[in-house]
DNA sequence: CCCATAAAGATCTAATTGTATCGATTGACG
DNA sequence: CGTCAATCGATACAATTAGATCTTTATGGG
């Protein structure tokens, strides 16, 4: 138990932590030295009590009365998700979703850069996307060794997925964010992050039948 | 308990539910005839009992040592979630995220159709985005009320969401698909799904720290 | 200087979800 | 035609997470 250095966390409270750090810099902003879980909660319509057992998971320590010094609760979630060093990565496959992902500015705040932009259509290659030039996807595994990145983001088309995580792979890439509905087959130390448009509609969708019937 | 005629299902179950829809429709597609939940769960490094529950509860009924009848299971998943007839939506933004959306084949096939598509800029309104042609705002809510849309999907900027999800609302738009970090306040009656891109982030950011500290 | 109070922090309980076990059924095969 | 093996379906168990209660602490007002 003990030997653990870093506290792990279950996977709705990390969901709910870049909620409480967008939320925190705003009130930053506005001037306010501390925030307390409670307004923290009501802001985001979230129970207070799971609010701050998610604050208290990062280790920051709060002051009755008070609540938690702004910059201290701020540095301690970046710190846990380890967003205080922007990390570098790959994004292969520049069509449409890669486009607006390569422009979308939200993840420099969230420890991300795009260290470099690949595709293997020669009419994409060599072109500037939101200023970043789109490179050879065959030149990827060796420059992901020598750069030393450690994410890739996918956004192919579903038939090649698989390929193109097993050069990532190959060249030590060890954490794939899949945006493709393919299901990727991948060695034990590299994580996946899957993200699945139909799966939120399916809530959705589901949820909108059950209120239908409710109430028709 | 037994005046409720559909089952309601939780939220880690409704978001297994299209990845098995998938997959058995790319198993019908090769002509089987019948699905396990063993092979289905194989397929998606799923626990085969998990697969089990969740297709038990969209009220299908299995054979022993066959599986699953494959019209009837594919049938029963999307009557559960209410895809068996396409649903109208209206997409409001048309930027980068919203033009990548609209060119997204995939949602025809989880019953959705995107009706129109809307923004404020002079310079895009107008436009035809992917065989749609961008209207004005100003005419969303009279046009949601006209076409009893009831799904509508939020990709404009941050700053301006909450305006047009009340805008939504006026129309009579009963769930908003929310792709923007603003955190919306709606009446109890309108159904929320937001997507958000942070989390997911957080998570494989977090995952990675921990694999980094154990054997670095 | 003390008291009322708001908020953190710890401990407990309940609900949800995942995991395991077991029996029942049915088609395949010898 | 009978045995076998695979699979469904139900039930029981365990772990995680949300939610609730209670105590402690420190601050700000009187
Ligand atoms: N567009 C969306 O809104 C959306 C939503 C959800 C999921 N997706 C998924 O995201 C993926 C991409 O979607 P899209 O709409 O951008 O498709 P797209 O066709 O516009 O883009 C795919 C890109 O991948 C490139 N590519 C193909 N093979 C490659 C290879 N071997 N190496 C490198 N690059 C390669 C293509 O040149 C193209 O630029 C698809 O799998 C899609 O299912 C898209
Ligand atoms: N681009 C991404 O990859 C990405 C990822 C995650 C989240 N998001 C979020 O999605 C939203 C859109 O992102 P984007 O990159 O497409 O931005 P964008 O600026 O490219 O697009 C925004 C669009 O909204 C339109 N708009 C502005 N005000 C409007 C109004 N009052 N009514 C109707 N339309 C209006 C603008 O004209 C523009 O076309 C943002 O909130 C962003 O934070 C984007």
């Amino acid at each position: 138990m003990s030997q653990l250095e870093r506290k792990t966390a279950g996977v709705p409270t990390l969901k709910r932590l870049p909620l409480y750090l967008r939320l925190l810099r705003k009130m930053k902003e506005n001037g306010e030295e501390y925030a307390s879980g409670t307004v923290v909660a009501k802001e985001l319509g979230l129970d207070p009590i799971v609010v701050r057992k998610d604050l208290a998971i990062t280790g920051a320590v709060g002051r009755p009365r008070l609540g938690f010094p702004m910059d201290e609760i701020i540095e301690a979630i970046e710190e846990f998700l380890g967003w205080t060093n922007t990390s570098d990565a790959f994004l292969v496959g520049v069509g449409s979703l890669g486009h607006a992902l390569l422009g979308y500015q939200g993840f420099e705040q969230h420890g991300l850069r795009f260290a470099a932009a690949f595709d293997s259509d020669p009419d994409v290659i060599g072109k500037t996307v939101h200023g970043k030039t789109v490179l050879n996807i065959d030149q990827m595994p060796e420059l992901a060794k020598r750069m030393h990145v450690r994410i890739g983001i996918l956004t192919v088309t579903a038939s090649v997925a698989q390929d193109v995580a097993n050069a990532m792979i190959e060249g030590g890439i060890r954490a794939i964010w899949n945006f493709t509905p393919t299901t990727l087959d991948v060695p034990d130390h590299v994580i996946l992050q899957r993200e699945e448009l139909a799966s939120s509609l399916a809530v959705l969708s589901h949820r909108l039948l059950i209120e239908s019937s409710r109430q028709p």
